[in-house]
DNA sequence: ACATCATGCTACAATATTTGTAGCACAGTT
DNA sequence: AACTGTGCTACAAATATTGTAGCATGATGT
């Protein structure tokens, strides 16, 4: 799978929208996750293997790689860590938590 | 693949915390894609396929029938639309929008 | 009544992605 | 020299996605 460059065809558009290369790198397994894990710290490989839970090396590598690229994740002493560009991306996303919980509450009094 | 009702078991997580559900879902490919693009208004199964350019009608059909049961989207007269809680999530996402040109700007210049 | 059209959607084989397990190569300790 | 922990790769099995064809239904026209 290649990386979705802006500017680059990417899945579900060919005009290389920014906003479709971001859609198609956040709908790719893990991607968020591995965000969502990474804002509460820097963590090394095996290590953000464990706050993932189950995926597996080779797709936390492949992720890991396809971050690095975008910027939005790097490489330094402590471990992997959100870049500048990711804090904000993740900033924007954060609310979900508390939503998530409001929608699951939700779900839960519709099917009662 | 099974449709990650908070609360249940999700593909990475066994705590069943919405989170962990809405992450997984957001993470299917087209997921955020659909909500995306139902987001400037309803659309019938075939419109909606034109909108997301390269969808197959067998994910299509998977993908709303989770955000169906999910309770993001909703099928009425005027065709397929963000239900309350859909248009709530769309109203956290949107933001990526506007951060994904600066993102691709950055990128951009970075590689001159 | 009959053909024509558009709709939502399914079937299914081909293709691509993801998982899971094992383990390599390297660096720092003991 | 063995023992740890690290980042990461190999590769086959399992799973998800695509692409094409087309069915079934309902509305519209003749």
């Amino acid at each position: 799978m290649t990386i979705p460059l802006p500017g680059s065809q990417v899945r579900g558009s060919k005009t290389g929208k920014p906003i479709m290369a971001l859609l198609d790198l956040l709908g790719r397994t893990w991607a968020l996750g591995i965000i969502w894990n990474l804002h509460s710290g820097p963590a090394t490989f095996r290590e953000l293997q464990q706050r993932c839970e189950k995926i597996s090396p080779t797709l936390l590598n492949t992720r890991l790689k396809e971050l690095k690229t975008l910027q939005l994740i790097e490489m330094k002493e402590a471990g992997y860590q959100l870049s500048h560009q990711g804090v904000d991306l993740f900033k924007i996303v954060s609310p979900l938590g508390h939503w998530s919980s409001q929608w699951a509450q939700a779900l839960k009094e519709e099917s009662e």
